[in-house]
DNA sequence: AATCTCTGAGAGAGCGCTCTCTCATCCACC
DNA sequence: GGTGGATGAGAGAGCGCTCTCTCAGAGATT
């Protein structure tokens, strides 16, 4: 026994196929007996649409591929960036009665079959998120002429639409927060340089100690717990003075604290210590970690929405949402 | 314009729609110089098979639905468990050739939206993740005659396949090491009572203190980290004697050794502490974190495999795989 | 030489739906 | 009473593909 189709419900409730579709699409034209007689048709035999059918005449899939460059290694399991980011688009395309196809892209291999996938029609459009700066999914997909938008700022000039928050900005106003605090030798632990926002929070931070007359120490990492690690002990080697960090997201963040610990310095007598992002676990480090919160789910929010005006005919100018200093006790 | 149809492959290779369809399909009996000439016309033209015409009468899809019950408030983002295995999931049917959809249920009324979605033919198969245990939805769609399966064993007695590792055993033991460790005052935090991790690691407490004569002291969380703080403060109000305390999830753990740390009891002289998870996150607290480590990605690519033997008639009784106790600093 | 495989290719039905076009019916108006 | 315009419903094409059925032709067998 198969699922029943529309011919089924229309036969039993007495109408054409026409009619039913009518009915099932809601439109009006319909009188309220014949409606009636066709819903409890529907009903009784718990008919479902094929999407599969309707998709093939309508041209549209109503659902929509959030695409994930993952950043390498684990950081998508470590990051709760991700898992919100993606949560929130998720809820928000709900909303509207759209799906979610979750991709993860790790190798070129994928990446072909992330482009055969889209071009093959599965989906209506595409959200990309944190993507490297090499990463060639942007232009590629613009190029399919499928609607496009990305969680970030793409690297490569290319015209899609993105939402990103303000990296530059938040990471001068965290820099400028241990300059106002007294720190006189203040390091950083930037992140991977082949993303945006890796480089944006690092000229960040260039900017603020150029303005104030510092010498700026560097040290790079990949936006992972060990990788803050082992370059804070990078930082104390190479200069053991230091009297703070500036740590370009909370998760590197956590290791550099831990570093800290092992090295016995102090936090933030010795050493303050300014992450990025504001996860939920920045409240449970020991001392509580002073960051720059940034909304990453209204991010994701207005990410959907911008694919929404793309197909709708909206107005798709970037978005870029505001950083907020929130100061706890590491500095 | 719009994107080739297999009729212009044809045309252009001049051969029927059945051959070129036959080479896209990979079908043997074609002579190579007409399978070459098909070939060159699908590259020329940028050729890519209409996925909703193919579903439409193979009556499959090709991609399978993750349903993600989600716990509550905010646990989806913060609990690195749900990314690693949707991120290993996700992995494991990209070598296979399926597609994700990631479908996040929180309220009844999406969860009605579930339901529709399966059953309008979306996908091929269903995998169920964290459900609680009043969850409706194992029992909705194995009446469906959905192929299902499930990471974690379903709280109700639902003939589905399931993934889950072993609970009970692996509290049994974190615990029993607190016992030979000394420890007299063994409280727990456990997790929610609705979900069968929350009561399986439970009893697992339960029985290593009845066994070795001690008293059970019980707060209960909900697997967040705030609710872990909460009810370690509850703890040491119950009982501020208490030497030892195992706590159902690392993330609570988390939350629990900041209040130990703000009630001033050292870790693990005055309190030692056993987590479970053995998150990425464990290695770094203050002092790292004793814990009961289970494969998370091995579990979920386990869950895959059955629901791809669900498909094809391969074995698919439940697994259950081992928890192996991590000893750190934490106790 | 006649028949019989066997291989390789085409014809065409049909998957389940939407949507345009057509048409019957009804009421209003002159 | 006849015409015009709504209104509501049906007929049927067609979305792009797969797959069975059919058949032409090449080679093998008697």
């Amino acid at each position: 026994m198969r699922r029943p189709t529309l011919e089924a419900v229309a036969a039993r409730a007495g109408v054409s196929r026409a009619t039913a579709s009518r009915v099932v699409n809601g439109q009006t034209t319909v009188a309220p007996d014949i409606r009636d007689a066709v819903l409890r048709a529907i009903d009784e035999l718990g008919y479902v649409p094929n999407s599969a059918a309707r998709s093939l005449v309508t041209q549209r899939t109503d659902s929509v591929a959030l695409v994930v460059s993952e950043p390498g290694n684990r950081v998508f399991s470590e990051d709760p960036m991700f898992s919100t980011a993606i949560r929130s688009a998720s809820v928000e395309l709900e909303a509207v009665n759209k799906q979610v196809v979750l991709m993860l892209v790790s190798s070129p291999k994928s990446h072909a079959r992330v482009e055969r996938y889209i071009s093959g029609g599965h989906v209506d459009g595409v959200m990309l998120l944190s993507m490297h700066g090499a990463d060639p999914l942007p232009s590629a997909l613009s190029r399919l002429r499928v609607p496009v938008v990305s969680y970030g700022r793409p690297a490569v000039p290319v015209e899609i639409p993105f939402v990103d928050n303000d990296n530059v900005g938040g990471a001068e106003s965290g820099v400028r927060h241990l300059v106002e605090t007294g720190r006189r030798r203040i390091a950083t632990i930037a992140g991977p340089q082949d993303m945006i926002a890796g480089q944006d929070r690092l000229t960040g931070y260039r900017n603020v100690l150029r303005d104030s007359d510092r010498r700026s120490i560097v040290a790079v990492g990949d936006f992972t717990r060990e990788s803050g690690a082992v370059a804070m002990r990078q930082l104390l080697r190479d200069d053991p003075a230091l009297d703070a960090v500036f740590v370009a997201n909370d998760l590197m963040a956590v290791g550099a604290l831990q570093s800290l610990r092992q090295a016995g310095r102090r936090v933030p007598d010795d050493v303050a210590v300014v992450g990025f992002d504001d996860i939920e676990a920045a409240k449970y480090t020991e001392p509580p970690l002073t960051t720059l919160r940034h909304p990453i789910a209204e991010q994701a929010a207005a990410m959907v929405r911008l694919l929404l005006n793309l197909f709708e005919g909206g107005p798709t100018d970037p978005v870029i949402l505001p950083t907020e200093l929130v100061v706890r006790e590491s500095a």
